[in-house]
DNA sequence: CGCATGCTTGACTGAACTCAAAGTCCGTGG
DNA sequence: CCACGGACTTTGAGTTCAGTCAAGCATGCG
């Protein structure tokens, strides 16, 4: 069993390539306006004005603390800022299963909707900086413009999107492959971000992989080995370098 | 942009849809109003004015058909008031992956949202009978009340949390057990649509479970005689009964 | 009727899990 | 400073489980 304690403290030290230079405020009274979120969300659609739509809260976590917690009365959606956290369900039988990584520009909570509470847990990894988007932006009736409304459901159908993707990805006969299209997937997400695609640092755990591949670690751990051994990639730790990506991609196969 | 204002003059949307034989319809002439979508998706939560936002068009599908496409311009969603599909992705290797199954009451096309386009090809695995809910309902800013907007949350987080708990279910080392989950499921579904939890038919084949459960179709079988013979389930051909809903649970573990 | 499709079952093989041991890194405390 | 402990990781050996291949049966359809 897994405590908050030993997540906190070994995620703590593996920060992402992301240096966060030491920000000043008073306590964490911080504030993002529409466009950074739109920016953050790489929202590419129209929207009739990105200044007047109001103003989101920002909300800092320290590595292995809850963003969200499920049964949590739903109160906005998040869009992370910095910083990886983990997605997780705890069936019945005290299973935990690994839902997703989100990661900078990935929107989170959007499953407390429905039920009006959050339905799954997520922890921040490291160190983390998130932007509320209230309930209250979303479902206001008087708002005289659905900007918010627009650019959450573009954003909510991209988080369905991803799901379904790596859903599908998963779906393959061989565990290497598994783990390679996971980390070939890592690697997309990495250059989308602006980071470097060929070289990154994986904040979770490889047991975290494994419960999200439906895999043991030590499968993932093989698999990683294999990928080294042939040239594939180089791993040190959770640090991985894509030494060819085309023979990634073929590995996927 | 589709009036669907002008339209409503027709009497159609003061009849329960039960008496819509009486009405005079032309052929595939056939409209829903709003409370008939809020009553299949099972809409628990409040809108101002069930009657007045306007119809939505129905379309029916012979089996066999296809609902939607990949790559197809994203131009509403789609409720499912009777039938069953299947929604899968291809990817680029031509490998399919079943995702869903959906059925009366759920959710189509909300992955069209984000990209303009859909990104799964959806197929009537029975004769249905589909609502759509145009896009311009969902978009349109000048409306005055965006009661569609809030059901449409609800709903497409709905799937949301749907896809993430079947996910997740099928997240256990052993193949017979997620089977077992699956016909769990299946038959939690069916009592949510109200039919008989205990007996009911899959509109699937065992390929397309095997797909969907990342198992072959030998496995499915294998399981399904295994459950049969524990006397858990009855099987014949794609009818099931469930003898035993605990001992299936039990199954799960 | 013949054919296609879907389903069941068996035998064999191989891939992934389990169990086990050892190594690495880091934080903590003596 | 260094020893210790804990979490994480790697690697190996044995075992189990599910995939593959193959054959046969049932059903439905033209």
């Amino acid at each position: 069993m897994m405590n908050v304690q030993a997540v906190s403290s070994s995620a703590a030290r593996w920060l992402p390539p992301a240096h966060q230079p030491a920000l000043k405020l008073e306590r964490d009274e911080r504030w993002s306006d529409f466009q950074e979120v739109l920016n953050l969300l790489r929202f590419d659609g129209q929207v009739h004005d990105a200044s007047s739509t109001g103003l989101f809260r920002r909300r800092r976590l320290k590595a292995g603390q809850s963003a969200l917690t499920m049964g949590q009365p739903f109160d906005g959606l998040y869009v992370v800022r910095l910083g990886s956290l983990k997605t997780s369900m705890t069936h019945v039988d005290g299973v935990e299963h690994v839902v997703a990584f989100p990661m900078k520009g990935d929107l989170l909570g959007f499953d407390g909707i429905c039920k009006n509470k959050y339905l799954s847990d997520v922890v921040a990894l490291t160190d983390c900086d998130l932007i509320k988007i209230p309930s209250a932006e979303l479902f206001s009736p008087g708002r005289g413009c659905n900007d918010v409304e627009r650019m959450a459901y573009w954003a909510i159908s991209r988080e369905i999107v991803r799901e379904q993707t790596t859903y599908a990805a998963f779906h393959s006969t061989k565990s290497d492959a598994r783990v390679a299209r996971f980390l070939r997937i890592q690697s997309e997400r990495f250059l989308a971000m602006g980071y470097s695609p060929n070289r990154f640092t994986l904040p979770m755990t490889r047991r975290d992989i494994g419960n999200h591949l439906n895999v043991t670690l030590e499968t993932v751990s093989r698999a990683f080995s294999a990928l080294d051994h042939l040239g594939i990639i180089a791993v040190e730790r959770r640090e991985i370098r894509i030494l060819s990506l085309d023979a990634l991609r073929d590995f996927e196969a």
